[in-house]
DNA sequence: GAATAAGAGCGAAACGTTTCGCGGTCAGGA
DNA sequence: TCCTGACCGCGAAACGTTTCGCTCTTATTC
């Protein structure tokens, strides 16, 4: 359908080889040089990628897997990263493995098998070697959200651990001495690290925890809130470690018509406009997004400009604790 | 770096052909079958899609363009269709070109020089022009969430109109006479679709309308609730008409104090999360977003299978208004 | 037992680029 | 005038598949 270079040939005279020097920035005689921009007007040429990636072995696409598309953290990573991708003449090619190890490796391999020059991902399994394949190759990879205990993968990850202190930290000066925490169970790579900063906060301080784990829902996030909020010796202050939790927290403080912070205290995890929207505001802890996508991009373009020559690069980025009206005083 | 069919060749001593019938499903002898396994598996070989794509003239690769991906909307349907697209042995390319009409036209030149099968878009221009290279192409399109003029493509689309009439038509049954409604501009398509429903349903009453349009921001949600809420005659109910004018809006009531729905009534969009998260929860108007996405995914998957016969089809959904709390009745 | 058909395999030619190595031209310096 | 480079253009050979048209073998039928 599309021309080709061929007919490009047939209308110039000159050779495919100059024709390829044109499109690919080499030197050609300003006259010969009209004649071929004339000629790609007039068919309007446009170079098949597909044919040049099996010449030149670059596909100049990244390929880009993770676990929750849905995810507001995704989407507004995927977005910033595309941007970047593209500035760079990089598309972005798209998988979504739903928390499915399995099919996580299949798209892996699905993923080489469209002969991508990088992979970005977004790990479930609990080990890398899903991603043994990829690595065989030779192609860049970088890891977000999540990292390996053999860390030989280039990632961009939070200070998972620091986040629960910063929590912790505010509601003790508070006063607090009963604190909840509802989080995902310890075989989330996230969760364990949020709950491991979160008892290593509490531990030096006589303080009591109260933890509810679970999955990563927001089901588990309602149902966890209302079983403390009926415990006898219910926390003065839980901490809502993620987003899909504090989502299903709220929805159950607002049933139960619990108000806060007067009945009890909470910090919410990773969305301002959560935080806003409810009255009063949340304290809420925030994740560097903007940052993470930039910086996974970013070590993506280096690697594929510069080889793997550097050792694996760990980037932990901070987290955020945003103020908010949620948190109240006890005496 | 991957082992190619020809390795396969030296390793079984049968021909291309006979090892590329064997990768496509054709008849080969037991023996030379289980030879071909074996050294596939030996030399951990993938068949390069790249290459494939070359000869074959397809890539299985469809090319999706959007508007903004941080969108909720957005999340929600890329996923489902990701999904649908990978059952059938597709992948999904994926542009961002927020709602800018010159890159949506860039990324539609991006796409096609990739070479996709199909592209599925949801549309920032005002007109079709920007999609006039890819019809050229006759690879199969469709448009989601909006159509234009000349309706020569397929789309999948919400009946916008019947959503505001299904607004007004409950904020009018609780008694309201006058109705507020914040919108976006009328260069937006679905924000022009909605204001006309709201229009053409508030005519035939006798009631009063106060109408607020701006850009589809937050910010807009926000400013123009405020504005609403210092009217010496203001609205008894706002209808907020998309996602995050609704979001801005009940910020700017929370700011205020102001209780809904006592003191005023409110009809939302977009989100269910939303709407339970807020207290008391809201009455909202969803789209069908999973049935959005599996239309426009199967109805591509049908132009791939069997071609550009038929016409094109432009298929329209309905909303839905979800019962909550925050509309109070006028006596 | 000959004729026929079906089953399998093969060689070679594509698909649309890029790139290597060669050759020709022309300007400038010795 | 000859030599040296720089600059340009060209032909041909790849890249890793699929597929067309052919041949050979084997089973089937009368």
């Amino acid at each position: 359908m599309g021309a080709t270079i061929r007919d490009i040939q047939k209308l110039t005279g000159l050779s495919l080889a100059t024709i390829s020097k044109y499109l690919n920035g080499g030197n050609v005689l300003p006259e010969n040089r009209a004649a071929i921009g004339r000629a790609i007007e007039e068919l309007h040429y446009e170079v098949n990628e597909v044919a040049r990636g099996l010449k030149t072995r670059q596909t100049r696409i990244v390929g880009v897997l993770l676990h929750d598309l849905k995810n507001i953290f995704a989407g507004t990573i995927i977005s910033r990263m595309e941007d970047i991708l593209r500035q760079h003449g990089y598309g972005m090619f798209l998988c979504d493995c739903r928390g499915n190890p399995e099919l996580e490796g299949e798209e892996i391999q699905f993923l080489l098998g469209k002969q991508v020059d990088g992979i970005i991902t977004f790990p479930t399994s609990e080990n890398s070697g899903y991603l043994k394949l990829a690595r065989e190759r030779g192609i860049p990879i970088v890891l977000i959200d999540r990292m390996f205990d053999d860390q030989e993968f280039d990632s961009v990850i939070v200070d998972n651990e620091t986040a629960s202190k910063l929590a912790v930290e505010k509601l003790l000066a508070y006063g607090h001495r009963r604190i909840g925490m509802i989080c995902g169970d310890e075989h989330y790579y996230t969760a364990r690290k949020r709950l491991y900063g979160f008892c290593r906060a509490m531990e030096v301080t006589g303080a009591e925890a109260c933890i509810a784990k679970g999955e990563l829902t927001v089901g588990h996030g309602y149902e966890a809130m209302k079983k403390m909020l009926d415990m006898k010796e219910r926390p003065t202050a839980v901490f809502l470690s993620n987003y899909e939790i504090t989502l299903g927290a709220v929805i159950a403080m607002n049933e139960q018509n619990v108000s806060f912070p007067k009945e009890i205290s909470v910090i919410g995890f990773d969305n301002m406009m959560l935080a806003q929207v409810v009255k009063p505001k949340l304290w809420m802890i925030t994740q560097p997004m903007e940052q993470i996508a930039v910086r996974a991009a970013e070590i993506m373009m280096e690697r594929l400009k510069n080889g793997s020559s550097r050792e694996p690069q760990v980037e932990i980025l901070q987290t955020m604790l945003s103020e908010g009206e949620s948190i109240g005083r006890i005496v």
